[in-house]
DNA sequence: GCCCGATGTGGGAACGTTCCCAACCTGCTC
DNA sequence: GAGCAGGTTGGGAACGTTCCCACATCGGGC
């Protein structure tokens, strides 16, 4: 077995090849493959004849060098083992596919070195673009330098405030706005928002992130309106990372004038609350309402089936793709900020407040 | 003023811009660079500080062009969304950048047409190597050609009879078999098999693929040992694609002489178990236990907590890659099968067999 | 009859790197 | 002092493609 792939039995077919065999010459068998300039038909014909018998492939590495483009994106991600981002991840390959690109995956697990490193890494590989949750509001340098630098930057979940890139965001607000409100709707006063620190691993332990802070601002907008007050009574945000859910949710319901329903505003919190409920012997819908951010599979399994704000994961994936495409190929357009409308999908876990014992 | 034309305010340094500002040949910075062959330490610190100065980053593609290796690994999946396959490919992401590698990430949504267009795109791409969890048994010329071509193949997940490429599989036989003897153990004899079809869209609605059979292998084995013969009495595999897993077992609860324990084979299955008894009255684990493979967030979380089979699914991928890597770097040794040990996680979702009223 | 544009064609350069090889120094031995 | 080994250096080729440009041919309009 020889390693020298010049004289192997099998040494992919390049374009001098393909133009011997077609008797023309490498510049009229590149435009004829390539379809473009001008190009005899029978020249034409000849060389498509000759790729075909030689079981031609271009090599995109070559390519790539001259044209400066290698249709490959990078997406950058916290951890596809999270439902939403593994959501998002397959709305994101399955529209680059579509679109004639490939997917460059790294996961940063909410570490800005990690996503700094990511970054840098892709960028050396030649990605055409990038797809950023970005870990952190305040690290971000790397972002703006790489898209000042010819690497156009699609945000995707999460805004960064005074960065002019473009994003693509679900709208937190209003869908935690309207979620309070179908629960004030029903009688609920003492109404709990239950969640996780943010996407920030070490800049601030309780950053909540854009998409935190957008979901708490829907959240006590909707009890203003509702002539309440005290906002902060029933908001209960984990205080370090990875703190359980359930002890948080337990904490809260165990309390002396204990909340009627919560929101949760993801579905790993969404399970903290039903375990700490079934816990203190909290009947779902009779005792406690409960709604939650994301329609995971179990969502739509357990009994009672739990009434969820349902974020279109593939699509927020898709439209990031879309926008990257249209800032590679197009042009020096000002930052698009993509908002997609969330799905209110009502079941069983939300019943009418009733006086308690 | 710059010699070359194209002077943009932001052009990327390159070997001979660092050359140059070191007063060195081409050559003499690359051996610097990259630190092979010999430079006399001087020379070696003018280069490595011109480097730095021009902020100088090699250009992988044109490296790749000579060297003929990308440090990029191609992985196709089923699907991201499966939590299996979330938890897999993020162990193939973290144990590639490890070792230098990066990821370009395909979904083939189980159709083996996908799969074959997937692969030609990632080898066109020059992947170094590919990790592959194949949609079919049958359908794999595009895997040998690719091996044989000098693009490695590993596959995962599923192993293929008769191809000769290196495998990460889990013990599948082994773990059904220890999870329908601890059934055994505490009294069932009326033990249920509830699997959806296998890893194979077009070929056979009703091929399990391997992964599925070596389950059910396991499951019979099990009941043979126990004396119990006619295994086939409470085995339900989903009869058509996209079957709902709820029916399924509503359909075998429901019935006549319905079984006191189900064995799930994946964790969406059980979703259905467990919604089907809830609609029957049925109490987990009194009236019906329940064990299922891979240990979701939901396992654990739910009331009763389920019982599960682990299985190490960032092992796996990380296995993968190691195998991979191996391959591609090193030689050629006859493929190795690897097996991975699961875990039997003990919860609360199973009781001793109860005579029925 | 001559210019001109349109059309087809081929040669050369370029992309940025690695690799091979010849040439050059040293310093040492015989 | 010639030869030789070992370290150091630079020039050229190569990887496979695209792109620029020069050239050749041909018909038509003046």
């Amino acid at each position: 077995m020889t390693t020298n792939r010049r004289s192997g039995p099998h040494r992919p077919a390049t374009i001098p090849d393909v133009a011997r065999e077609a008797g023309v010459s490498r510049s009229t068998a590149s435009r004829a493959l390539a379809d473009y300039g001008s190009v005899s038909p029978e020249a034409r014909e000849r060389v498509r004849a000759a790729a075909r018998k030689l079981g031609y492939r271009p090599n995109q590495l070559a390519r790539s060098m001259i044209t400066g483009r290698t249709h490959t994106l990078g997406a950058v991600v916290a951890d596809i083992q999270n439902p939403f981002f593994a959501g998002v991840t397959r709305g994101i390959t399955d529209a680059a596919r579509a679109a004639g690109y490939q997917i460059l995956l790294a996961n940063t697990d909410e570490d800005p070195a990690a996503e700094r490193a990511a970054v840098k890494t892709l960028r050396d590989r030649h990605v055409d673009g990038l797809i950023v949750s970005p870990a952190s509001t305040t690290d971000t340098a790397h972002l703006t330098a790489a898209h000042t630098g010819g690497c156009p930057v699609v945000l995707l979940d999460r805004r960064v405030p005074h960065l002019d890139l473009d994003s693509v965001t679900v709208d937190n607000h209003g869908a935690a706005q309207d979620a309070v409100r179908r629960l004030l709707a029903v009688g609920h006063r003492r109404i709990a928002l239950v969640s996780l620190v943010g996407n920030d691993a070490t800049d601030d332990p309780v950053d909540p992130g854009s998409t935190g802070l957008a979901r708490m601002a829907g959240y006590r907008a909707a009890l203003r309106e509702a002539g309440i007050d005290d906002a902060a009574a029933y908001l209960r945000t984990g205080a370090f990372h990875g703190q359980d859910p359930a002890l948080l949710a337990r904490d809260l319901l165990d309390s002396p004038e204990p909340p009627t329903a919560v929101f949760a505003t993801d579905s790993l919190v969404a399970l903290g609350v039903l375990s700490a409920a079934r816990e203190l012997n909290l009947r779902v819908p009779e005792d406690l309402s409960v709604i939650t951010f994301d329609d995971t599979d179990w969502a739509r399994a357990v009994r009672p089936r739990i009434s969820v704000v349902a974020q279109p994961v593939q699509e927020l994936g898709a439209q990031a793709v879309h926008a990257l495409i249209a800032r590679v190929q197009g042009g020096a357009h000002p930052p698009e900020h993509t908002t997609l409308p969330t799905e209110f999908i009502e079941r069983e876990s939300v019943a009418p407040a009733r006086k308690r014992p």
